[in-house]
DNA sequence: TGTACATCAGTGAACGCGCGTTCACTGATGTAC
DNA sequence: TGTACATCAGTGAACGCGCGTTCACTGATGTAC
């Protein structure tokens, strides 16, 4: 029982029936229970073995709903751009001043609340990197932050990106921020450090 | 005999003595080996066994040398910090423009040849991040960095460091565009679009 | 100059582990008639 | 309203794999006397 509550909670998850030898929500259940694993064990320690046996279901369970541990790591850094999307978007809301700032520390404070998940969007080698869930959530995510970054409305590219300095210096600016943080080389970054680095974020427009 | 290369290869290595029972130089051979290793399979699939199979070892015969696949990792991270500090000098030699551009383009370039090597210094969790020569390593390239971004010499860090707006921002910048080109969000990034990117450090002094 | 012995470096077989994957299966539900 | 059957979801035992680690060992060298 102990090593089951998983499953015994999933009693009433989103209305669906279940019974005892059907777990009835497995692939929601499949995606929490991953990102735990994955906050957990980080994207090396990742196992579907230890996930299924958390969700109290055989090891081979999964294969119904996700064909390996990178098509579930896949979905998961997919709902990962989609949050810091949502994010970058909810940073907006109500602001009239300096939209590209609020953008910057949006994005670190997502990369730094959400690590483990963060440094997992961009390891492409542990991912399906042609799924179109992933790629679109991606550009999106992309697009909100050239968006700021501009100053202006932009299309959401569908190929291969124009890059621009301005825009990438920016990107760059916030995503090297957040990754030596991330990776212990500022150590506990203060919000007056942020702040000060976030001053050299390139003008819309310079 | 085809797969013995590489104690063949060491006959006359560093002019130590070698026999067909003791590889002679192994100690050596494990880190010029293990890097290949970790060129070719990636932090996450570097094994000791790997490494000890291509040198044509038994699998235990790394305790000598290297306590596990982490002190051997260790030992390359710090490696790589030394031969950064180097690019970074070098890349000062007979220049007296703008340092900190040479030096932010000398810190990509390094990343960019080096990318598994490079991600492995930043990856804590693989590694012995008490280990003093690592520390050492990595607190020497921070310094030779801090120099040109501020403009004027510094006393090498020996504990936790103060840091400052302006040389975390060059810093994040440069190490910001690394990563996002060695993950792949950058396409293949063009000189023209470091260049542009770079024009966003952040003056000494300013 | 020769011999005994300590020390160092590497062997290779064996072990247990967690992993992904397979396979024939079972249990419950939905649908056709 | 009842029955037959197809379909879907999950079982659980088994397999082979590469890994790290252990262990008693062997082979070569260096040193003391």
């Amino acid at each position: 029982m102990a090593d089951n509550l998983n499953s015994v909670n999933i009693e009433s998850v989103g209305g669906r029936k279940r019974d005892a030898y059907h777990h009835g929500a497995l692939r929601d259940a499949l995606l929490r229970i991953g990102e735990a694993v994955l906050i957990e064990r980080g994207p090396t320690g990742f196992s579907m073995r230890e996930v299924t046996r958390r969700a109290g279901v055989s090891p081979a369970a999964h294969l119904h709903h996700f064909k390996d541990g990178r098509a579930l790591l896949t979905a998961l850094a997919a709902r990962g751009f989609e949050r810091l999307t949502e994010a970058l978007a909810a940073a907006l809301e109500g602001r009239d001043g300096d939209e590209l700032e609020a953008q910057g520390r949006a994005y670190v404070d997502f990369a730094l609340k959400n690590g483990p998940l963060f440094t997992l969007m961009w390891q492409r080698e542990m991912l399906d990197v042609q799924d179109p869930g992933y790629l679109r959530a991606g550009r999106a995510a992309f697009n909100a932050f050239e968006r700021a970054a501009l100053g202006r409305d932009v299309p959401v590219a569908t190929g291969p990106r124009e890059p621009d300095g301005p825009v990438v210096a920016a990107w760059a600016l916030v995503h090297g921020f957040a990754r030596l943080a991330l990776d212990g080389a500022l150590g506990d970054p203060t919000d007056d450090l942020l702040s000060g680095v976030l001053l050299h974020l390139p003008k819309p427009g310079a």
